[in-house]
This record gives structure tokens, C-alpha cells and sequence, in this order.
DNA sequence: GATCACGTAACTTATGTTGTTTCGAATGCT
DNA sequence: AGCATTCGAAACAACATAAGTTACGTGATC
């Protein structure tokens, strides 16, 4: 009965919830608190994750130049720019801009006129919410997070190894 | 925390991407144009899938009171409301508010004042942006989507089976 | 009662982040 | 030079969930 069998073409995309946006901004404002180097395994320690997760991670974040990383002894990641000069929406966009909605369109049949009218009226909305996303993402730096830090209670942190 | 109760929870889940709105949207304007029963079948073969993921799918609207399901012959779903009573978000809801965002928060460290602000600037963006979201879904009824696709073209529709 | 169509359960498939192991390369200490 | 440290990158398994599929039961119509 199968109507299509050889068409694949459902464009579908899995998509995990992705927390690296998150984990990112937590390392990087750690980072902003010392001056030295932190190694991938000090960081996946502070995440609760692995060492490799951390370095496929922040290599996005290297390429845009937000930290460096180095080799050898006392190396590891520093940042490159003041938590001030970078914005959530930097950090994200370093990320490769991974995708906002887990909501997806179905496209199956590009010529009917009622899902272009469907798509159309999803798309714009999703248009408009993920441009409001991107404006406050935008205007906040990490700066201001640490800022916020502050504000919740003097230097407690987060220890290395699970909580 | 919890800043709101009905709040969406951020829990790390895996979310693929979810073409249920848009498909049933899709549907339910074709219904709109028939007043007879259509099957599950038709359905499926109208969205290139199968009869038992538009049941599935199909059940929560008939449990918003969206759409009636008859069995045996002459049997199918029928529309329960007119097209004008119904809204996009009403749909969404219908289908028990599937996840908005694929971007999710890391709370691994409950007690981390870093954490803390990271997730308290990203989830207020986030609420920001599912509030617009939901409401142009709410403004939009189905009868909307209907008259958009008149205007864009006469009587065409979209034919069961393969495009 | 035979057929049709939905209802539901159970299982498989597909996809991408995450977790993990392993090797190589570069850096710095002794 | 030799060696420990640390990143870089490839390769693979784990996980979660919408979608796809199969199978069987239930109820309505002819």
C-alpha cells in the first residue's frame, strides 16, 4: 500500500536538546574568574562530562577567537577577549548556530497550497520568536552573567567533580 | 527557583524534530474542504506515511473535541468544530505542547550560582520567545490558513498519494 | 457475519548530541 | 634528548524520541 516507496525525501532532522549553549557560557564565566589556563579535564570535571566533549566543544569557540588553547604543560584554554566583548548570541553563533526549534515543517508536497499556507503562517512565527531570542541573547555579555553572579552571593563557585 | 509553575522544565531530553503541528494543521484544512469522513488511509497516503501515525497523532485532537473518529464503514475523522473555532495554538495543545525549543539548559549543578545565572538569562529569553510564539499561534485559526490558501490560488488541493 | 475502519500495543528505524577510547602532535620540564 | 602533559582528531557506542511498521482487538455498517 506504501504510497511512496522510493521517496526519502522527508527532510527530517533529528535534533537533540542541545545544552552546550548553557555549558559553554557556565565554562567560559569560570574561566573569567582566573587568569591561568584550565585544562579540558579540569572543565569536563566541572561539567561532569568528558575531556574530548570539552575540546570538540570549545573548538568553535577557538575558531571565532573567543578562547586559545595550549599544548603542553601549564596549558590548556584561556580567554582571548574580556567576558564584556562577548554576547550570548556570540557564543551561540560560535557553536555553528545550532538549531532553536524542535518544531519542525513538514515539506513533503512543495506544491500544495495548503501546506505552503501552513508552512508560511509556522515559519513566520517561528520567524518572529527566534528573532526576539537572538535580540535578548544579543544584548546580554558574559560580563553581565558574572555581573549577576556577584549579585547572587560573594565568590561561590563551583567545584570540580560531581555536586 | 521555578520561576513560574506551569513553567516548561528544561530537563536534557532528546527531541527530534516535530512535524506533528505542522502535518495536522495540514490535515485538518483538507478536512475543512470535504464534509465526509475521511480515513486514516487517505490521510496517510495524503502525507506520505502511515494510517496508525495518523491515529496516533490524530488521537489527541479527538480528545481536544477537535475531531470525531467513526469506525466501520463510511467511517473516518470528521471535523467537530468549523475551521474558525479552531486556532493554531489550539492544535499545538492538542497535541500535548510538544517541546518548543531544541536549545536545552544543563542542570548538573543545581546549587552553582553560575549555573544559576546562565539558565535564569537563557530561560528568560527563551520564555520571551515562546511567548510570542503562542501568541501568534493563538491568533491565527485554521479559517485564516484556509482563506490564504483561496487567495493564493482556486480549488487546488493536494491530491492522496505522492505529489 | 463479513468487511471496513479505528484503537492500541509492541517493535524497529532514524538522527544527532553526548560519552568514550585511542592515537598523534605539539609544548614544556628535567 | 627524554618524558610527561595537553590539545587535536578520528572512530565508535550510548541515549532519547518522533516516525514508521506490524499485528491484533473492537465496534459499526452493509
Amino acid at each position: 500500500m506504501s504510497p511512496t516507496d522510493g521517496e526519502r525525501d522527508w527532510r527530517e532532522t533529528t535534533v537533540r536538546q542541545d545544552s552546550r549553549l548553557s555549558r559553554m557560557l557556565h565554562v567560559l564565566i569560570h574561566m573569567g574568574r582566573y587568569e591561568e589556563a584550565v585544562t579540558s579535564e579540569t572543565i569536563a570535571a566541572m561539567l561532569s562530562t568528558n575531556p574530548v566533549v570539552i575540546r570538540r566543544t570549545m573548538a568553535g569557540l577557538r575558531e571565532a577567537g573567543y578562547v586559545r588553547s595550549e599544548k603542553g604543560h601549564g596549558g590548556g584554554w584561556r580567554l582571548a577577549l574580556p567576558l564584556g566583548r562577548i554576547s550570548l548570541l556570540d557564543v551561540y553563533r560560535a557553536l555553528g548556530e545550532p538549531p532553536v526549534f524542535a518544531i519542525g515543517l513538514s515539506i513533503d508536497h512543495a506544491g500544495c497550497l495548503v501546506e505552503q499556507a501552513v508552512n508560511a503562517s509556522l515559519q513566520g512565527a517561528m520567524a518572529e520568536a527566534e528573532a526576539i531570542l537572538v535580540a535578548r541573547l544579543g544584548q546580554v555579555t558574559l560580563a553581565d552573567l558574572a555581573a549577576d553572579v556577584d549579585r547572587r552571593h560573594e565568590g561561590a563557585g563551583c567545584n570540580p567533580g560531581p555536586v
